[in-house]
DNA sequence: TCTCTAGATAGGAATTGTTCTTATATAGGA
DNA sequence: TCCTATATAAGAACAATTCCTATCTAGAGA
């Protein structure tokens, strides 16, 4: 799985850094480090590798600062939790629309692109009103059936 | 939310007692009430839920079986697991082929339908074998946006 | 019908992911 | 620089799920 590029990272930082200045909210370094981690990755970490992480830079950052931070990541929209098979949630900073494949077995998660989002059917507006749409493709990856 | 049908619930059930006879895994009361719980029911219970409801009438079933029970009805393809924005797993016994629509105010679900699986791209095989697809659709459901 | 035993359950402890509590620290404005 | 609303650290608490082990039982076979 390649890096994110740095200059894909620093729009990210960029939009973090923006939101932080209108909604009030303050950029203290643990949000900065904790967000860089989501940035910088493509391999949709959860908060406990995240914490690891930020961690080696901040060693008294604490497990209740990483899940409140990335509470407040998402509620900002930066960054999307990501519904998996097990308990643990995913986090992803990539801000394009996009769906994942979901290893069933090593619960590993990759990006794939629609270039249609599937055409709804004419009742669901009679269940509630739609903010978003996930495609969630479950498999098993080419890692995992190779070994 | 009507329940489900009576003829439907009982299909269910037949097909429970078919997947124990080809399994060779044992029909215990328990398993019938657990599984009876969750066919009955269009509300996507959860763990807990179906916990007290079997309660009622086993008042000596045990979490442990509860989780144990569900995870074997999923493997063998009776239920699915559905994922929600909570932590909590859900689960459902519709057999047909369906998506959901997840309420993110107060959780709650509601199935809908594809006429088409949306297509998707030609590179998704790099990344695995799919075996499911599943859309989910996240918004405010008409109870709680007339609250 | 009775017996036998692999497989299943009950009850409670343990584990894991997440949130809460409270004392302390600090970002950012005045 | 000072002030204070906001954020953090540390660890306890909580909630969902799984593990452990003694006991039980479904269903096959005598
Ligand atoms: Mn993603
Ligand atoms: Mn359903
Ligand atoms: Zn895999
Ligand atoms: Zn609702």
């Amino acid at each position: 799985m390649k890096p994110v590029a740095p200059s894909e990272v620093e729009q990210r930082l960029e939009r973090l850094r923006l939101a932080c200045r209108n909604t009030g909210m303050r950029m203290t370094h643990q949000r900065l480090e904790i967000f860089r981690e989501v940035a910088q990755s493509n391999e949709h970490p959860d908060a406990e590798t995240i914490f690891k992480r930020v961690r080696e830079k901040m060693p008294t950052i604490s497990h209740d600062t990483v899940y409140r931070t990335l509470a407040s990541l998402e509620e900002m929209g930066l960054v999307d939790r990501v519904e998996t098979m097990a308990g643990r949630a995913r986090y992803d900073a990539n801000p394009d629309c996009h769906h994942h494949f979901v290893c069933t077995r090593c619960g590993s998660i990759a990006d794939f692109y629609l270039d249609q989002a599937p055409s709804l059917p004419e009742g669901i507006e009679n269940l509630g009103s739609a903010e978003s749409l996930h495609v969630q493709v479950r498999g098993i990856c080419h890692n995992c059936k190779n070994n």
